[in-house]
DNA sequence: ACGGTACCTGTTAGCGCTAACATACAATGG
DNA sequence: CCATTGTATGTTAGCGCTAACAGGTACCGT
């Protein structure tokens, strides 16, 4: 900077305030300064930015180490949207074993690197998610998690999504609607089963066929295995796409084709789910939107310094395709 | 830190030291300071460490937007090693269009950020990638790409994983093997392409059954649409799993069973693959191996300053399934 | 002509930390 | 007993930057 300043015939302080977009800086200064930071291919340096200013520019993100399509579109949303926003994003998994510290320990990490504010990708329930000793002094935005918490939080409601499935297949005609749940310890398992029950419920059917899942597709298949044996069963509201692609292969292999005999509805939309034998009833679920829509709450906090417990939701989406059909016989 | 060399009784640099492991200091002293970190709650400003030693223990990683199997597998991989390494990971992401500064601007932003060394995961041809206007101050390890630049490169040896898949086709029995190729601007797509044509070459067959496809499950149905009106093909490598996916919903479609009459090899093998429909012979990759040894490089290559362009090739495995069997008549 | 008020630019201090040197004190050997 | 080494600690300077204040110059009204 000293370089750069000697370069233009200015002082140090003038080219920093051309940096920072100083109003009081005379155009022909600015341009000589500019002109000199070309020429010196300099660069501003931010840990001495940081230093001085006590503030990072940068965005601590926390997710688990999955490659379902959930977490992983939303890490992309958010890094866009801290991009544009000029922030940068530093990323802690919480690897694959959770232990009762990792969360703690990422956030330790995260606050010794001063960052601004931390998102939180954390899709599962609050007791199976280890708790941070609250850092009040450090903004936080949980995503798709922790509706119960002190924490801003954004999600996609899952229960709408979920409700609007069963009830695609209610209105069908189906009277006896499965579910294949995923894993107890994931908060969207618990509130798509949820949806589900309360779809069932509102027109007085019961609730009793639940099938255990870990969102895999080999879960998927074992479900679908035990559902092909069910005689009254019509329908299958399944917790995410993956495994409903399990479901398929197991009904396909006994004999029980999909959607003649077997509706099969899926959550996510993922890119593949239109093209499953037969392609996927599915909810759809913008993650982008998503990614967005929690940094400007994290922003948000960052500005007012008032750390609200907001709560922002996005509507998911149904996609009717070819798995779904009126059951036979009527 | 003053106020834990005030409460501890020492100098602040006396807690440096006990902060940065250094040998000489009395065990009791580090103790008493040990004691007064606890106590005061203290977290060294890493911002500051940053500014006076010039290294900043974070590496830059830099991705495609992408949801892909193994981009995705392969940035946790990164960051769990670096966290075990002691690195913060900062991901800046392409985008989803690629313009030609976007590189540069990633590296720059991350060049500002200090970042020790940057990993680039970048499965692009040289020509599609917008070449970066070479960083060579900065340590970079490129991560499934360009095997002929200047940078140090670890990668799955794709052309390998293509020519274990075909061969497995010959030694079927097969002799009109087709290819399903992913997108032009993908390094993987050639190499994989290219694999199948050696393979089909050593044996002395042709190798003129190429359909374009672009990773997606829409692409393989699409191809798969197309192959199945072809006499003569009883067999078809397809460059990864999705489009595989596709491939064999359009050969169900048309009533070309597989393997029966056509036999189906994927490339990736994501783990929806054992629950395709048969169930897909294809080609596994470790991901997660590739993410450490790409760290391994970068590591040594801030050890040594010395920017060797090294090689680090992982092998990857063919995982025989239901989806080949030898062509009918034989 | 003068003080006031803009506006522009320079000077100084310090953010929290580590490197390098300086100092103190003990243990050792001749 | 003193010089010599080693170990443990303190002191000073400075990393590159911004905030706060201190000039300096031009322009205004009176």
């Amino acid at each position: 900077m000293t370089d750069v300043a000697r370069v233009a015939g200015v002082s140090h302080q003038t080219v920093s305030r051309v940096l920072n977009g100083h109003p009081s800086v005379r155009p022909a200064t600015r341009d000589r300064v500019l002109a000199a930071i070309e020429e010196l291919g300099y660069h501003p340096n931010l840990a001495a930015r940081a230093l001085v200013t006590g503030r990072s520019r940068t965005l601590g993100l926390v997710t688990l180490e999955t490659t379902l399509f959930g977490p992983v579109t939303t890490l992309y949303g958010v890094e866009r949207a801290a991009r544009e926003a000029g922030y940068f994003v530093s990323v802690v998994s919480l690897g694959t074993a959770i232990n009762p510290g990792s969360l703690d320990d990422a956030l330790a990490r995260l606050r010794e690197q001063s960052v601004a504010g931390v998102i939180l990708i954390a899709p599962l329930t609050s007791t199976s998610l280890p708790q941070p000793s609250l850092p009040t002094d450090l903004p936080v935005v949980v995503v798709e998690g922790d509706p119960e918490g002190a924490f801003a939080t954004a999600a996609v409601d899952q229960r709408a999504g979920a409700r609007a499935a069963t009830e695609h297949l209610i209105g069908l005609g189906h009277r006896l609607i499965a579910h294949v749940a995923g894993p107890p310890e994931w908060l969207e398992a618990h509130l798509r089963e949820a949806g589900w029950r309360a779809a069932l419920a509102d027109a007085g059917l019961v609730a009793d066929v639940v099938l255990a899942g870990d969102w895999t597709a080999r879960s998927g298949y074992e479900a679908g295995r035990a559902l092909a044996k069910m005689a009254g069963v019509t329908a299958v509201f399944v917790a995410n796409d993956h495994m409903a692609l399990g479901v398929l292969r197991a009904l396909h292999e006994r004999g029980r084709p999909v959607p003649e005999e077997i509706s099969v509805v899926g959550f996510d939309d993922i890119d593949e789910a239109e093209y499953f034998t037969p392609s996927l009833t599915t909810v759809h679920q913008d993650f982008d939107e998503l990614g967005r829509r929690s940094l400007d709450l994290l922003l948000c906090q960052l500005g007012s310094s008032s750390s609200v417990a907001e709560r922002l939701v996005i509507a998911p989406r149904l996609v009717e395709r070819r798995s779904t059909a009126a059951p036979e016989g009527r």
